[in-house]
DNA sequence: TTGCTTGTTGACAACTCTTGTTGTTAGTAT
DNA sequence: ATACTAACAACAAGAGTTGTCAACAAGCAA
């Protein structure tokens, strides 16, 4: 994701205002790597400007989307994350205990589809999730 | 997943009891390839059993799945899918345009986390995604 | 600076998927 | 057959996300 200064400018290219809500979601998530849920950037959020509602955290969150900033993640914890890191390829590490999600930089061969399982399908993208349990709840399982 | 009249020892076996709904679902997950919903079994249940309740699918589809017999993935379309194929090893191609979802055997090697990103995350489950597009969608996108 | 246009906000309702509650029915072992 | 109790259907409720809409304010032009 860029910075703040350049997203204010893409987003008044493209015809989208640029308001303190916004603002003070961009300074949430840049730099932020815990992928948060929009819940918590909600909660986050709220502190510095009580009358932020969920539903505009929702919407900027769906409009950096579009734009190609972050990418929402739908990792089967019940809500959507969000990944500011759109720059590298990577995968998830998802702690199944506590939520925790830990990047995984791509550095493996072999994912390809043999040829005769992909006649009739064309593959756009492909998602991996580890599932396991982080440092934090290694012992406490 | 095993057949009807093993799946009715189990449960007997496990003080679950084996009803009629349930016999129903066991029969329609048996060799099904299709990955349903559970709205989708509760469908098909309800053309033969028409007081069948939502609540009773999704109940034997949990008891199933504790029992080892199904799996019940969440691949991010909204709802989850049934699937009875435990017994091999694979991963899913998702057409996300119609849903469709088709097996993917294992064939590659590779899928493993290097040693260093490993450190102090322990892995119990590795899940792959394949997004794309099946025949029937190919040329409508 | 001022005013206009239009996207955005916040409050609240609605929606989808899934689970909880409850009185009743019925499977199971004896 | 009887007693025990799990499972049932019906319904309400929960979580996460999206829709609605009047009031508002960002951005732009004059
Ligand atoms: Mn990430
Ligand atoms: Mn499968
Ligand atoms: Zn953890
Ligand atoms: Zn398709």
């Amino acid at each position: 994701m860029k910075g703040t200064e350049a997203l204010t400018t893409i987003f008044r290219e493209q015809g989208l205002r640029v308001t303190p809500q916004r603002q003070a979601i961009f300074r949430l998530l840049e730099g932020d790597v815990s992928h948060p849920t929009v819940e918590s950037l909600f909660d986050r959020a709220r502190a510095d400007m009580p009358t932020i509602s969920l539903k505009t955290v929702y919407q900027t969150v769906h409009d950096l989307e579009a734009l190609g900033e972050v990418r929402v993640l739908d990792l089967g914890t019940g809500s959507v994350r969000v990944d500011p890191n759109v720059e590298d390829e990577h995968h998830h590490l998802l702690c199944t205990t506590c939520g925790r999600v830990r990047d995984l930089p791509v550095e493996f061969d072999g994912l390809i589809v043999p040829i005769r399982y992909r006649r009739d399908f064309t593959i756009d993208d492909v998602q991996v999730i580890f599932r396991g349990h982080c440092e934090h709840c290694f012992d406490r399982t």
